[in-house]
RNA sequence: GCCCGAUUAGCUCAGCGGUAGAGCGCCUGCCUUACAAGCAGGAUGUCGCUGGUUCGAACCCGGCAUCGGGCACCA
């Protein structure tokens, strides 16, 4: 109770609002209190999120904050919703990208991790992690995340890798993992193999190299020789063939000869090919099957043979004969210079091409012959299709759909393995008893849970003849781990418990609610999320649990990037994050995620926030900082102004004894809580934000604050009960709207207003709901002819010249009674928004006035000496000049017989009237200017 | 090469068939006891160009230009 005391005493509130303190005690109250704990068993519709877990590789950049905002924002108005909401939060530990970091801190303290050895590493990589798990979920918590810690997961925790080893399993034995040898990506500076998308090609300058090539048995046709060309002259050394097109004339009698390898003096056969285009420089294309995938589909086609060049640290090898121990960059200058020597470089010519680079670690990949785990992609792919075409999931912005759709065909199988530390290692052990102790491309292996599992299943298989052989069975597992994808991929049900079908979690939360992510992960992780459910969730077509499906989410909203200063895309590589915090600090995290989210209103594209980084000023978050201590004050003045009561205590008044203002802000609010709420429930977060910001400060405070003041204040105890109702009602729902945006200024001003205990919490409260029947265009336009006329005496005073202190003799004119009535009704409030001495009302405006003009019906006038003619004169002769402009539009328009005939007849009417509307008032204000003279 | 997005006030962006809005910035005047992180008043745009559809286009359709992004990739 001593809060509510304290809120209730206004002397003790400071004139700004300080948001750290604020925010950080109701950080600490809504977990210690553990408000966002999710219980299966609770009422309401079930409503859950899983977070993209953010990798361990260090901190939080303003890309995470800007999801998390979004998220949050969701999460929070289905909370107030009513629905039983789940958000859970975790980390991943992106294998990789963790490993890279942890190897150049090594090497940085002169160290290899080979010296190390696996144990001791993988003791690093926990407490690395430990301490980067520790700095984000702090971020996290300084952002407001209303999440479940209890329910925090990391990838590589017990349960989730018990759940990766039981998806490897069961793929395995549904046929869609195999082993084997392929050309992969390989990445001679993590030195593992990467996937496809792993892999990001680069436009460079590079050159194209024409070697020729003597057919080994003389000329033939008058050819004696080929000409290839090449733009990495070191993979010649494995060539086994050159290609030419089957139907080029040119060559046609050499195909099924034989060209001697330069360099090498291997004969490699000409073989046919359609892959060959005859019109690209001579023709004749080398064949490098073992470094290339073009060259090795054109060798699996004509059977060539793969000859490895290159070892895997990207040196080579014994195969490049007096190449080998050169680095491959190295050797291309060798093998180039040898042609050179030999006189078979023909020419050299600058070629731009695109070359692979690996996204780590920022070298061109090798196309490499080597044995890995594969992930069979096209049955798992044709039933997310199949889902999309049902409308699962619902991508918005809708267009993302495509996207996903069409990587999803022609898909490309998965290579899984990497060859690293840090990760889910592999459960796969090999029999290596049958290849004499080692693990060879032959030795056979088995896949199992675990290593007991896994020697059983060897025995059955191998027991017997090993047994008869007299060799004990040994089995040793595979030391690699998986793509960290692999496990990111299970993450909507390992997290809820998968691969127990029991789990009350899964029963509750599944499929998910809502996806939120960046567009660039879509192959990455929401693609691979929908082909991994396929593979779990389902049996035969029929989604497991009784669902109505298996599709893990029900929406997937994809968000742009948060760009920097200078419009670039931020990324840790480029240094150019923005880090929250600071941010925070200066402005609070409600301004930071009210900011991020009123920007956003674009659906979908990429957000630049001006930030400047020498000063750490940013106006887009500083204009929202603003915004929340407009909405500090206002509270404040309410609690000044509600005499110690509460909206509770105070309840609503009845309609009948309303005000115009009364009835005006409760419709504006009416509108306002239901535009809102679709607004928020269809994810246009942006747009809600920008109508609540308006609502607040035009509707609340400048408008309906600012006409009820003297009743707040009024002697008669029944007169100010009303307006401090309607006060009190308003703010509190609008706290309760803001409150998604806004989270902890919002529980502290909700607290302060309500009187509420520490442990209730506006978080848990209900969304607003106003009475429908409050909507009254009719009292909304009659109060809107106020604030017209108020804007308009204001002006006029402003044009001449008055000291604003001084109190003038104000009329307003109009023949409509019912304006009369309200101009009458709301004299004083009008009187005192104007600094009127006197207001008076009559139909015409009396001689000797300074006249302005509202709108047809109503002009205003100001008796006061003219001090400053020229500004009004200049007025009035814009005025005009807009009328006429209207006019001529308009009268356009009703002139064309198509207008009248075609247009609906609302939008005709409507044009007369507004034709009417400028007509008098152009006329209006000719009468003025003559006047004027 | 294929696909997608953007182009609106000085800046950052909303609006997406009935004749243009916000925030910041700018101009004028105000410390009017909720708020100067504020109040009042004000100015500012051939809505990239070009055809078309329509009674009517910033908004729909076609083309073009510029910028950004994704996918594929010929040595």
């Amino acid at each position: 109770m001593t809060e509510a005391a304290d809120a209730h005493a206004p002397a003790t509130l400071p004139k700004t609002y300080d948001p750290a303190a604020t925010e950080a005690r109701w950080q600490g109250a809504w977990e210690a209190a553990g408000a966002f704990r999710a219980d299966p068993g609770a009422p309401g519709e079930p409503f859950s999120v899983v977070i993209p877990p953010p990798n361990v590789t260090g901190s939080l950049h303003m890309g995470h904050g800007f999801e998390a905002a979004l998220i949050d924002t969701i999460v929070r108005f289905q909370r107030l919703q009513g629905r039983n909401v789940l958000c859970l939060p975790g980390t991943d530990h992106a294998s990789i990208a963790v490993q890279t970091i942890l190897e150049k801190q090594i090497r940085a303290e002169g160290g290899h991790k080979d010296d190390l050895g696996r144990d001791a590493f993988l003791e690093r990589a926990w407490s690395w992690k430990a301490q980067s798990e520790g700095t984000i979920k702090g971020q996290m918590r300084r952002l407001g995340y209303s999440v479940d810690w209890s329910r925090e997961r990391f990838t590589l925790d017990p349960d989730l890798s018990a759940a990766v080893v039981e998806a490897f399993v069961r793929l395995h034995e549904q046929g869609l993992i195999y082993r084997g040898e392929y050309l992969v990506n390989w990445c001679p500076a993590s030195g593992s193999a990467v996937s496809d998308l792993e892999v990001e090609m680069k436009e460079l300058e590079g050159q194209l190299w024409h070697f020729r090539y003597p057919l080994s048995d003389g000329a033939a046709g008058g050819i004696d020789h080929l000409v290839v060309a090449t733009t990495r002259p070191e993979t010649m050394l494995g060539d086994t063939g050159v290609a030419v097109h089957p139907t080029d004339p040119r060559y046609a009698a050499l195909v099924g000869r034989t060209i001697t390898l330069p360099l090498v003096g291997r004969a490699i056969p000409i073989v046919a090919d359609e892959h060959v285009d005859p019109a690209f420089g001579t023709g004749c294309v080398k064949v490098t099957p073992a470094h290339d995938p073009n060259d090795f589909a054109i060798g699996a086609r004509h059977g060539l043979p793969l000859i490895t060049v290159m070892a895997k640290d990207g040196t080579m090898n014994e195969a490049a004969g007096r190449f080998a121990g050169l680095d491959r960059f190295e050797a291309r200058k060798a093998v180039v210079a040898a042609m050179e020597a030999e006189g078979l470089l023909v020419k050299v010519e600058p070629h731009r091409h695109s070359v692979p680079y690996s996204d780590r670690g920022k070298v061109p990949v090798e196309p490499l012959l080597s044995t890995q785990w594969f992930v069979k992609t096209e049955p798992l792919a044709a039933r997310c299709r199949d889902a999309l075409e049902r409308g699962e999931p619902r991508f918005v912005p809708e267009r993302w759909a495509r996207v996903y759709r069409d990587w999803l065909t022609d898909i490309r199988d998965w290579c899984i393995s990497r060859q690293l530390w840090w990760g889910h290692r592999i459960p796969a052990w090999f029999v290596v008893s049958e290849t004499d102790g080692v693990i060879t491309e032959t030795t056979p292996y088995v896949v199992a849970r675990g290593e007991a599992e896994a020697r059983a299943r060897a025995e059955e298989r191998f027991g017997a003849a090993a047994a008869a052989a007299g060799r004990a069975l040994q089995l040793e597992q595979d030391p690699d781990v998986l793509d960290t994808w692999f496990s990111s991929g299970l993450w909507p049900f390992s997290t809820l418990g998968w691969p127990d079908e029991t789990s009350a979690d899964l029963a509750t939360w599944y499929p998910t609610s809502t996806l939120v992510t960046g567009f660039d992960i879509i192959f990455f992780w929401v693609a691979r999320m929908t082909m991994m459910a396929g593979a779990f969730l389902q049996e035969g077509e029929v989604p497991l649990g009784g669902r109505d499906t298996w599709i893990p989410f029900r929406d997937v909203m994809i968000h742009g990037l948060v760009r920097d200063e200078n419009n670039r895309k931020m990324s840790k590589s480029a240094g150019n994050g923005i880090d929250p915090l600071p941010l925070i600090e200066r402005y609070g995290a409600d301004a930071l995620r009210f900011a991020l989210v009123r920007e956003v209103a674009g659906a979908g594209q990429d957000i630049r926030l001006d930030y400047h980084r020498a000063s750490g000023a940013s106006s887009t978050v500083e204009a929202a900082r603003n915004f929340a201590n407009k909405l500090f004050n206002a509270t404040r003045f309410a609690l000044m102004n509600l005499g110690g009561e509460t909206p509770a205590s105070l309840g609503l008044p009845p309609l009948a004894e309303l005000e115009s203002e009364d009835r005006w802000l409760l419709s504006r609010l009416a509108r306002t809580s239901a535009q809102a709420a679709e607004l928020y429930a269809g994810y246009r977060l942006g747009e809600a934000a920008k109508l609540l910001y308006e609502f607040a400060w035009n509707d609340l405070c400048d408008q309906y604050i600012e006409w009820s003041k003297p009743r707040l204040a009024a002697e008669d105890p029944a007169d100010r009960r009303v307006a401090r109702g309607v006060l009190a009602y308003s703010l509190e729902a609008l706290l309760r709207m803001l409150h998604p945006l806004m989270p902890h200024l919002t529980e502290e001003l909700w607290h302060g207003l309500t009187g509420s205990s520490a442990d209730t919490f506006l978080a848990l409260q209900r969304w607003p709901q106003p009475e429908a029947a409050w909507v009254d265009a009719e009292h909304e336009s009659a109060f809107q002819f106020g604030i017209d006329a108020v804007r308009a005496i204001r002006n006029l005073r402003a044009l001449s010249g008055v000291k604003p202190a001084e109190k003038l003799s104000v009329g307003i004119h109009t023949a409509t009674a019912a304006r009369q009535a309200f101009v009458a009704a709301n004299r004083e409030k009008i009187a005192r928004l104007v600094g009127a001495a006197n207001l008076h009302w009559e139909p015409e405006p009396t001689a000797g006035q300074l006249l302005g003009i509202v709108d047809s019906d109503a002009q205003v006038g100001l008796t006061v000496p003219l001090q400053s003619l020229e500004a009004l004169r200049s007025r009035l002769e814009k005025d005009l000049a807009r009328a006429e402009k209207e006019i001529a539009g308009l009268a356009g328009r009703l002139a064309n017989p198509n207008f009248a005939g075609k247009a609906p007849a609302e939008v005709v009417a409507e044009c007369r009237e507004n034709l009417a509307e400028a007509e008098a008032q152009a006329e209006l204000a000719r009468r003025r200017l003559k006047e004027l003279g």
